[in-house]
DNA sequence: AGCACGCCGACT
DNA sequence: GTCGGCGTGCTC
């Protein structure tokens, strides 16, 4: 007989232990059983199986609880290999997350030990129209007609409020059916050779290739158009001839596209895509070919980084500072740092590539901890965009107070009329429109969240970006009554509209979360631009990254400020990765591209090296500020964010921790706690605090002990660590 | 997480 | 008197 040891399926901290269950034969660890669990039937995954000579009823004496057998094995071999089940255990202990849910992260949809197999498989809840019957109020009823002319919409994108449609489902004239949300992954694509290397492109390629067999870690900084794509694609085809395989990371999605083409079209079919809006279905089928061998080259965003890949001999991570490299639902890894383990199993060169580097990196590479390489011309000897940077304060001193400057809307003009394209930001951030009322001055807020509600023109509706709470947009203000009530604030939405009242034969395209949300969204979008249907596309920071139009010459920026005024240490960082970003869209075809920024602070700091593409200088002068205010890279930070039903508990808890942790880590700094920016959120509050550490040792007893004590059922709050956040707001 | 058990309030 | 509210405890 056998003893097994299984995880069960739930990721909380209270069940992050293994459970004994008996089997007759023996079971791999990395299988699947199937177990009871309590009341429940659940799904588990072994990880350890002994042969015992005790019987049930000798165990059950000696250990003092009940054993059960396992009812059967999902799997017939493990699903994870010995390199990746030990990342799993590694990871755990990284992130301070359960062990079951970095198994979940690791493994697609079907093969997730997990009961619920739908999960992964995208649903979206519809309305749908059942019959006619008399409501209980003219809303309502009102309600009910825009349904049966509008039948099978997504919940979102009805312009009443869930509430009033639970009503109406309750009463039985509407049912809420789930609807797979599914998308084509790209597809045609033509064979294509690889084009010849520059020869500061070989030169990266021939350094990096000096140390194919051994790991190390190189940070390529190839400014905006200098063709690492191109490196990359090289380098690959080196790997791949050496009888090795390449693991190819990019950011989410908005770069995919492009980069999906250049590996498909150079590599075809030994080339497997993994991505999150994949469905279940093609997700599945790409991980099976994976683990079937019958692909050299794996290309994806985050998650792929735990690809099974064997045998592999490259790993590239191309715009290495992203911030979709960091997963912000646990386990809350960092995909460089696991990148890194795997390059450190495999002896293989990691690649971290970037036209503007993470200060950590840079910083890195500077002490030798990386290997430095630099591109830093672009391919077609092309200068670099020329970028203006437009002070909006002369602009109201001359009394112009519309959102575009006098200077920008004529160079607009100018780029269409001569047939050429335009791509616009609009830094979003706290930008969208809310709803004012001018007699109390109230905000329509979130009754959930602590946010205003943000309307859309399309629906008509007034909703929070965080609870997906919505209620109908109304002429009245719902606090003192006054119908004296204003939209505030320009979205992209609003921008669309100026554009296209204002630009003779302008063709607009709107490119962000809910233009893309539909359909083939991003793809179908890009393509007509590309296809020159419309000379405009205004989007949010989607637009910054690896999009490659020739015809764009002309690159504006509404309002460059809002994200430097951002209260996070990141938020200079991330400005110049934007602007630099977005900048780097302009003049990529044989024209050259100009750029204009406005902005309310010309003089700062960032914006000066932006326009000068100083990348150099900016380094310096933020490090400067990171080593006086003692953040990344000086320091390691961990942010600790408490969470309750109860302010009280949440006020108390967090001074408790605290004190504990001050107590515990004398050297470490402890900031906070503070409330979050957004205090409460789905009804409930959170506090933040802020660790800074520069000795990592103690640190991970210290937090374990803290999460053990705080997330059991039953506590009043809840803690959740996260090490090296992204953001500390 | 999900389910049972158990102890208190407002109802036929 | 009982139905059902959700606090507490347990799952190999």
């Amino acid at each position: 007989m056998y003893i097994v040891k299984v995880l069960v399926e739930h990721a909380i901290y209270k069940l992050d232990t293994t459970y004994d269950y008996l089997s007759k034969y023996q079971v791999l660890a990395g299988c699947r059983v199937h177990i009871r669990f309590g009341y429940q039937q659940l799904v588990g995954y072994v990880v350890e199986c002994q042969e015992t000579l005790f019987t049930q009823k000798q165990l059950e004496e000696k250990n003092g609880f009940k054993y059960s057998f396992i009812q059967d094995v999902i799997d017939q071999k493990p699903l994870l290999n010995q390199e990746l089940q030990e990342l799993a255990n590694y990871l755990s202990k990284q992130t301070l997350s359960t062990r079951i849910s970095c198994l979940q992260c690791m493994l697609p949809p079907q093969l997730k030990p997990s009961t619920n197999h739908s999960v992964g498989i995208k649903y979206q809840k519809v309305v749908s129209f059942v019959k006619d019957i008399p409501l209980k109020t003219t809303k309502q009823q009102e309600a009910l007609n825009y349904i049966k002319e509008h039948d099978l919409l997504p919940i979102k994108d009805y312009p009443f409020s869930t509430a009033l449609l639970n009503n109406i489902e309750k009463q039985g004239a509407i049912i809420y059916k789930q609807v797979e949300v599914y998308r084509n992954p790209y597809n045609e694509h033509l064979q294509q050779e690889d084009y010849p290397l520059t020869t500061s492109q070989q030169k990266v390629v021939n350094q990096i290739l000096a140390s194919f067999h051994q790991f190390k870690t190189f940070l390529l900084y190839g400014v905006t158009g200098s063709g690492k794509t191109e490196v990359y694609l090289h380098l690959s085809r080196f790997v791949i001839e050496q009888g090795k395989t390449v693991l190819m990371l990019v950011p989410e999605i908005a770069l995919t596209p492009m980069m999906v083409s250049a590996f498909k079209s150079r590599f075809g079919k030994s080339v497997a895509i993994l991505h999150s809006k994949l469905s279940a279905g093609e997700r599945y089928d790409e991980y099976r070919r994976i683990i079937d061998d019958e692909v050299k080259i794996v290309v994806g965003a985050r998650s792929a980084v735990f690809a099974p890949l064997e045998n592999i001999g490259l790993i590239i991570m191309d715009e290495e500072h992203d911030a979709s490299y960091k997963q912000e639902s646990p386990p809350r890894y960092l995909t460089s740092q696991v990148a890194r383990k795997r390059g450190a199993y495999h002896q293989c060169p990691v690649v971290l590539g970037s036209a503007t580097p993470s200060l950590e990196s840079y910083s890195r590479a500077l002490k030798g901890a990386y290997e430095l390489c630099i591109l830093s011309q672009r391919v077609n000897q092309k200068p670099l965009p020329q970028i203006e940077l437009i002070d909006m304060v002369e602009e109201m001193k001359a009394h112009h107070y519309e959102v575009l400057s006098r200077k920008m809307k004529a160079k607009i003009q100018e780029t269409i009329d001569k047939n050429e394209q335009v791509i616009l930001l609009l830094n979003k951030r706290g930008y969208s429109s809310y709803v004012r009322c001018l007699d109390c001055d109230e905000v329509l807020k979130c009754p959930h969240c602590d946010v205003s509600l943000t309307y859309h023109k399309d629906t008509h509706t007034m909703r929070c970006h965080y609870c997906d709470f919505q209620v109908p947009y109304q002429q009245k203000c719902s606090h003192c009554g006054s119908t004296n009530i204003k939209l505030i604030g320009s979205g992209t939405q609003k921008i669309e509209e100026y554009l296209q009242n204002n630009f003779i034969n302008s063709r607009v395209i709107r490119y962000d979360v809910d233009s893309t949300r539909k359909k083939q969204g991003h793809h179908q979008l890009l393509k007509q631009f590309e296809n020159q249907e419309a000379n405009i596309l205004i989007g949010t920071q989607m637009i910054a990254k690896g999009l490659d139009f020739e015809n764009v010459t002309f690159v504006g920026v509404i309002n460059a400020d809002l994200s430097l005024n951002i209260p996070d240490f990141r938020a200079n960082e991330r400005t110049f990765q934007l602007l630099e970003q977005v900048s780097g869209r302009s003049g990529r075809g044989k024209k050259q591209g100009t750029v204009m920024i406005q902005t309310y602070n010309p003089d700062h700091f960032v914006l000066q090296c932006v326009k000068n593409h100083d990348y150099q200088s900016f380094y310096q002068k933020e490090m400067e500020m990171r080593k006086l205010a003692k953040y990344p890279p000086y320091c390691y930070l961990i942010s600790i964010l408490v969470q309750g039903k109860k302010e009280d508990d949440v006020t108390f808890c967090s001074q408790q921790i605290k004190e504990y942790l001050v107590k515990q880590l004398p050297k470490a700094i402890v900031l906070g706690p503070a409330n979050c920016t957004i205090y409460k959120m789905n009804d409930i509050y959170r506090k933040r605090m802020t660790l800074k550490i520069t000795n990592t040792t103690h640190v991970y007893e210290v937090l374990h002990a803290m999460s053990d004590y705080y997330n059991k059922k039953g506590r009043k709050v809840n803690v959740i660590c996260d090490f090296n956040p992204y953001t500390t707001i």
